[in-house]
RNA sequence: GGAGAGGUGGCCGAGUGGUUGAAGGCGCAGCACUGGAAAUGCUGUUUAGGGGUAACUUUAACGAGGGUUCGAAUCCCUCCCUCUCCGCCA
């Protein structure tokens, strides 16, 4: 990690709260508790112990600049009433002022180094998991909420895997990718690169119908916007970087989503904002050696249509619900086969409170595979983004929650499609509601 | 990449060492006036941390970081960003 150096320029920040302090203060036992939940072993002892010191410090440091402020205050009076810089009472003033800057030289690079101790420790703090998300230590205690489309699990016996049938077909050609790149990249070809287009256009579209407003953010993102959404400090391994820029690969729309409000105080007016955004994503895969080795479910370079949304606390576990129906819309418009899957504790993702992924059905594998993940981030993101709103006619302002989710991988799609409508005759039928976009009905 | 200009509150815009968290204006909110509104007048209008049940109090913040000083929006250094012109380029 330290190879990166993502923290280099984080100085345009201003102090991430992340996992609010004040309630890990004030609430130590149920929200270590909650934590604990994840596994993990995280504890949250040591950053109490520091919090105490360093607002120790602080106190004892304001009440000797509110006396320097005093002094400079006199000095000035003094001044502008006409006595000279070399007067006994200025020199008295000016000693002490001296002797307080002495004292302030001592005490602020320690409370500096506690803040920065604790900040590097909340980094690392992932989100508390949501009342509601089941209890578990691993994916196998995650929970089924419900299937659909069973009907339209294919009977074929012979169906061959999608990457056998799109390269039989000229569509995928996995062995020119390895020479243009490495293993895990892929190049689609003739009509294999029109379904990926298709896909990308009639998912926007469904989005765009339903309220979305499309983005198409940088692919290349900096460290901040990383650290927002919470990929580092702890994933710097699973991302790409340009090193020489500070700038990185997005892993994610939801980075750059994240961040296309950072810093900012909205209106409650503007809520809810509802985003969605086609990218490619980067991922490393580093520690999935052996993992879906072959075709399209796991590359360091894939499309992909996000959903987000910023809305009111209160609001956010109703908008992870429509989320996931709005996922689930488009597997259903394309008639594929999924079951919807809530995450357990032990499984959740660092910066959701709660999520639901989709699994889609690839017969060949004779599994479902995830091909989306929506998730209430709660204020999780919201804090370490700094993203607030503000409510007319009330004091102050709050974090809002955020929500992500895939509205789908577009090469999961690809691979399901591929199998699921595969004809005994090794050609592709097209799912109807993309046929107007691909202008065919076969492959 | 080369040359120049600039970054101040929701916005515009003043401010080159001393009660400036920041004049003035716009906007916004409340009140007054009105039958209602406009216009006008008055009042208020940043965020974050600490202490306090609270009223309140204190600290910090004028792009970021550091320095000079009793005292910095104002002076010095470094960095970032924006704009204009030239070069290059899809």
């Amino acid at each position: 990690m330290n190879c990166c150096g993502w923290w280099q320029r984080q100085e345009g920040q201003r102090n991430r709260v992340v996992l609010d302090l004040k309630l890990i203060r004030d609430n130590l036992d149920p929200v270590q508790a909650t934590l604990n939940l994840r596994g993990g072993g995280y504890d949250l002892q040591p950053i109490v112990a520091l919090s105490q010191q360093q607002r120790q410090l602080e106190q004892e440091r304001s009440l000797l600049q509110a006396r320097s402020n005093d002094i400079g205050k006199q000095v000035g009076q003094q001044m502008k009433s006409g006595a000279k810089p070399d007067d006994l009472a200025v020199i008295a003033l000016k000693d002490e002022g001296n002797q307080i800057k002495a004292q302030l030289a001592d005490l602020e690079p320690r409370e500096k180094e506690l803040k920065a101790q604790i900040e590097a420790i909340l980094l690392t703090l992932p989100n508390l998991p949501d009342a509601s998300t089941p209890v578990g230590k691993s994916e196998d205690e995650n929970v089924e909420v419900r299937r659909w489309g069973d009907e339209f699990i294919p009977q074929n016996p012979d169906i061959l895997p999608h990457d056998e049938i799109g390269v039989k077909l000229g569509i995928l050609n996995f062995e020119r990718s390895v020479k243009i790149a490495q293993s895990r990249f892929v190049t689609l070809i003739g009509a294999g690169a029109a379904l990926e287009r298709s896909l990308i256009q009639f998912m926007l579209d469904q989005h765009i119908q339903a309220g979305f407003v499309e983005v198409l953010p940088p692919i290349l993102i900096n460290s901040a916007s990383l650290t927002a959404s919470g990929q580092l400090p702890k994933f710097a391994e699973e991302s790409f970087k340009c090193d020489r820029d500070d700038l990185w690969l997005t892993p994610t729309a939801e980075v750059p989503i994240t961040s296309l409000y950072r810093d900012d105080i909205l209106s409650d007016a503007d809520l809810p904002i509802y985003h969605c955004a086609f990218t490619p994503c980067f991922r490393r895969e580093a520690g999935s050696y052996g993992r879906d080795t072959r075709g399209l479910i796991r590359l360091h370079q894939f499309n992909k249509v996000e959903m987000f949304k910023f809305v009111r606390p209160e609001r956010s576990m109703d908008e992870l619900e429509s989320l996931t129906q709005q996922a689930e819309s488009i597997l259903q418009a394309l008639k594929l086969p999924y079951r919807v899957i809530a995450l357990c504790t032990g499984d959740l993702g660092f910066s959701a409170a709660k999520t639901y992924d989709l699994e889609v059905w690839l017969p060949t594998q004779g599994k479902y595979r995830e091909i989306s993940s929506c998730s209430n981030c709660g204020d999780f993101q919201a804090r370490r983004a700094n993203i607030r709103f503000k409510e007319a006619g009330k004091k102050g302002t709050q974090f809002l929650h955020t929500l992500n989710g895939s509205g789908l991988a577009i090469g999961r799609t690809m691979a399901a499609i591929l199998e699921n409508y595969q004809q005994p005759d090794d050609t592709i039928q097209i799912p109807d509601v993309l046929q107007p976009y691909l202008g065919r009905e076969t492959l």
